[in-house]
This record gives C-alpha cells, structure tokens and sequence, in this order.
DNA sequence: TCTTGACCTTCAAGTGGCTTGAAGGTATAT
DNA sequence: ATATACCTTCAAGCCACTTGAAGGTCAAGA
C-alpha cells in the first residue's frame, strides 16, 4: 500500500508518517519504479501501535525506545511497565495543577463581572488580573 | 536596574526577559554606556503582569494584545474578560481529557502487573498496552 | 493527445515558549 | 594582573508536528 491508504487506514497524516521516518521511529520502506514508498501489514500494525502511545501521551522517544526493544526481539514489557508509571504520574500531576488554575481562573472571572474596569490613570496594567497588593 | 536585578525581582530568567523583548512583549529598555540594559519601577510592573498572566496559562500572543491596548491608554479589561472565559474552557476541557487518560493509563497499569510478558512471536508489539482488537 | 486532478516526492521553515551554548565585552574586588 | 560575576549578541535546540513551495507520476475523461 501506499503512504495515502496507510493514513487512511490508520487514521494519520503523511506528513505525521514521512516525520515518523526521518525521526527513525519507522524504518524507511521500500519504494517502487516510481519512487513511492511502499508499506505492508506489518507497517500499518507498528503505526497502530505509536498512534495508540501517543493518545496515551507517551512522548516519540519512549515508543522508540519500545520499538527497539521489539526489533531486538526483546519483550518491551518491563520498558513499557516503567513509562506507564511515569505517565501516570505526570498526568495525575498535570491535573492537579490545572485543577488550581482553575479554581483561580474561576475567582478571577468573578471578581472580572463585579470589578470597573481599569482606569488609564491605575498604575496596574489590569486589576482584574493584579488585585492591589498581589506580588506572588 | 540591570537585567539580573529586574530577573531576581520578578524571578524570572535574564534569557526570557531578552526573549520577551525580542518579540515585543516588552520594550526596548534604555541602555548605560556600556551596553547594558537599564530598567525601571515601571518594567517590574510590567513584567510582574506577564509572569502572572503567564502562570494563569495566558499566551504571550494574549498578553502582548492586553500590554497595547494599555499601552493605547485603553481599559484591556473587557478583552482580559475575554480571555479568561478562553482561559476556564480551555483548562476545564483539558483536565476532563487528562481525567480520561489516567483511567485509561490506570487500567493498562493494572493489567500489566497481571499480563505475561509479550513473546518475540507475538504479532503485536506489546500487548499490554495493544489488547487484541484494540482498533480504535 | 491533452488535460485535469489526485496522488506522490523533497526540503525548508513555522508553531510556542522558552533554554542552552558559544564567543566575547565590562566592572569590581583582591 | 586576575578572578569572577556580570553583561552582550546570535544561533540552534527542544517537542511533535504542520504548512508551503516546487515539482514528479499516473489514471480517467474530452
């Protein structure tokens, strides 16, 4: 098949799978008389496997590093068990920083319904966002 | 003051502060005989605002469109209010998908404490995180 | 036969928000 | 004289792509 029915197939752009390439996270393909390149089965099943990574969030350099494992025929899964820890991890305190700014957001869009606006004269830039007083 | 001043004031690296004028977000400063950027009470307050927008999630596309308006002796606040509902949408949409991820993350973590590992004749690359059938 | 259009190719640069590094100038203390 | 702690500019690197320019290939239709 070629890169078009690939992406198709996969649900990704080319360009994402040409990217893929140069970065080594796919080995280059055969080509054909005309210079297309060619992929199989195999293909479509790898880049299966790094679009599921990255839903996951799972960074390009992770999935390399599993990919080599699997080519050296190495079973990845204690590589795999180590960045699903990590992961969990960094999302769970992903969330909890964006929950905080939420929840400062919110006081902030508050105070932006009640509050005049700022006058040309107020030495703030904007006392929405910089209650008198606030120096962090 | 000079940059080092104005970075440990704010605390802020003396490379973004070079950063953020390069791209407008602040002014071109005066300079001292030697070169040297020179700032004032005014650029603390300036700047102050930018690490603060900045920590809220604002992007610095937002905040220099905030800074002119100002800078035209105009209240931001109306598009400040603005920004901040951007803002809220924006975090709140992205903490209910990293909510998804990390039960999806915690779910692969479960099973691959119970999962063997992935046999070098398996078709799939690592079926901890490529359950049979997983298509999407 | 010509042309249209859908595909494919490469290479370069842009996105955001910085950080890092190289190669050098300046000012102060010892 | 020198160490050191600042400062300067410019370029490139980070991540994961996306976009664009400029062109080659191939099948179908007029």
């Amino acid at each position: 098949m070629r890169i078009g029915e690939l992406a198709t197939e996969v649900d990704v752009e080319t360009s994402t799978i040409r990217y893929y390439e140069s970065i080594g996270v796919l080995p280059e393909p055969e080509r054909n008389a005309s210079g297309y390149r060619m992929y199989g089965t195999g293909d479509v099943e790898r880049l299966r496997f790094v679009t599921l990574a990255r839903t996951l969030g799972v960074g390009l350099a992770d999935i390399s590093q599993i990919l080599g494992l699997r080519d050296q025929g190495e079973a990845p899964c204690e590589y795999v068990r180590r960045v699903l820890d990590r992961q969990v991890d960094a999302v769970e305190g992903r969330i909890q920083q964006l929950q905080a700014l939420s929840t400062e957001l919110r006081k902030l869009q508050r105070a932006a319904r009640t509050l005049p606006d700022t006058g040309s004269d107020d030495p703030c830039v904007c006392h929405i966002l910089q209650p008198a007083g606030a120096k962090h």
